[in-house]
DNA sequence: CTATTTTGCAACCAAAAGGTTTCATTTTAT
DNA sequence: ATAAAATGAAACCTTTTGGTTGCAAAATAG
């Protein structure tokens, strides 16, 4: 099964785990306590999210504690990063546009 | 049926259009000529880039060219970077801790 | 005009995803 | 020693995903 970042962050519902967690760790009953799915649901996803390294489980006496581990977000971050020139490149270009077709517009000073 | 970037991004090949037709605008079948299945496939799987506003699909004669729009992938990388300061806390934590066992390694100078 | 290209899309299919209920196991509390 | 709490995972179900073949329509080439 593919178990990679991108896929793992796809999901809305993991998403909003790992905005739960990164703030304290919690285990599965309190994050399910968050959502209208069940525990069952829950301990999949999360399942998935410490497949791919993004939380790591810490055993205290019955309870597991999830606590978030969120380098391997630096993939996700480099991948987009690599595109940003583009996305700027276009930026520009319609800025290089606005400022030619009304070119007596100086300055956006008070009008 | 769920059309965000997130869900855009996670498959391999839609990441591979991309990359290819960031460089370039290109055809269906230009694009199909780089993947081993067929060019209803990729057609889908624009048609899912598009609907995200990821390509936007310029008519030319009987051709159609996909054009990569990436500024929608600010939403990703806004996304990840509100978590950078988590991941640079943990390393930040882990170069305390190497510098207070080992504490006599004053600089990394030449040894 | 007719053949060829290029595209859009319906119909269909297998596998993966996301969810549920159910039950066993491990720890803790009384 | 029992009951309660917390977790792990199997079995099962439905929807979504990613792919296929096949065919019709639009535009171009000869």
């Amino acid at each position: 099964m593919r178990r990679d970042v991108f896929q793992a962050i796809a999901d809305p519902t993991r998403r909003e785990i790992i905005s739960l967690i990164a703030h304290q760790s919690l285990n599965v009953n309190a994050v399910a306590g968050n959502f209208d799915v069940s525990r069952t649901a829950i301990y999949k996803h999360v399942k998935i999210l410490t497949e791919c390294g993004l939380i790591v489980i810490k055993k205290q006496g019955r309870e597991r504690f999830y606590e978030a581990q969120l380098e391997k977000l630096h993939e996700i971050s480099d991948w987009v990063e690599q595109y940003r020139q583009f996305w700027n490149a276009r930026l520009d270009a319609l800025e290089n546009y606005l400022n030619e077709t009304r070119p007596r517009e100086k300055k956006p000073g008070k009008r």
